[in-house]
DNA sequence: CATTTATTAAAGTGATTGCTTTACCATCGG
DNA sequence: CCGATGGTAAAGCAATCACTTTAATAAATG
């Protein structure tokens, strides 16, 4: 639970591209194999391969090759990890307003001994 | 409600890059000048304000000059879209999950015809 | 065995990143 | 006014990216 900065990287850098965030929403109605990944893909196969390696690097998917097709799937719980840092986020910023709500609501009941006239 | 693909490039890509991260985790703490993200970071500070930047044009944190001193302060809603987007998967394999269920549960109750003997 | 099918390996290319250094500009404090 | 402070603009550079084409491999299919 230490540090896996490094995954956070690969995982939001896999994230980012368009094409790769096609797969993984269609992975993310079931399992499918290279060829259907890259069916809808505006690139030729190989590309479409790199993008695979990509989301595979970045544990978002997992694939196993049965005969001469590779099935791939998603790893739900990678995911997940994205989203915890974004909720830690989340947490920090509401803390933060609500210390500033405090600190507003104690102005307000000490009377304001100065500083709200120009 | 359309189409905000370029967006959630630019956001996930923005937050691909732990300098970037380090921003935003010090920014959900509270508002900060521009040197004082810098501070912290293994760079130059031209290298850090391209980085803010990048954040900026994510939407992601928003900047205000004034006097000779630039502050920043991050723009929670724009996280939420990335956050929407990993949920919208969440979804979606939960519910492939119930109709793999369901589809179990269906052969299951149907007395199994056939197909499971080798 | 000969083909097709599904994938993979390899190498090359132009564009984009993530920095750097250098120089410049606008305050702010005296 | 003068120097220090805080921020920018610009240019350049090595590394990485997102592709491409070409060629190889290995399992099905006839």
């Amino acid at each position: 639970m230490i540090n896996q900065k490094p995954n956070l990287d690969r995982m939001f850098h896999a994230l980012a591209d368009p094409a790769r965030r096609a797969m993984i929403e269609r992975l993310s109605r079931g399992p499918a194999p290279v060829s259907e990944l890259a069916k809808p893909l505006p690139m030729s196969l190989p590309a479409a391969m790199q993008h695979l390696g990509v989301l595979e690097a970045a544990g978002l998917v997992r694939s196993e090759k049965v005969g001469r097709v590779r099935t791939c799937v998603i790893e739900p719980e990678a995911l997940s990890l994205a989203e915890q840092w974004i909720n830690a986020r989340r947490i920090e910023w509401s803390h933060r307003l609500d210390r500033l709500g405090d600190y507003l609501k104690t102005l307000e009941s000490e009377g304001e001994p100065d500083g709200t006239a120009p």
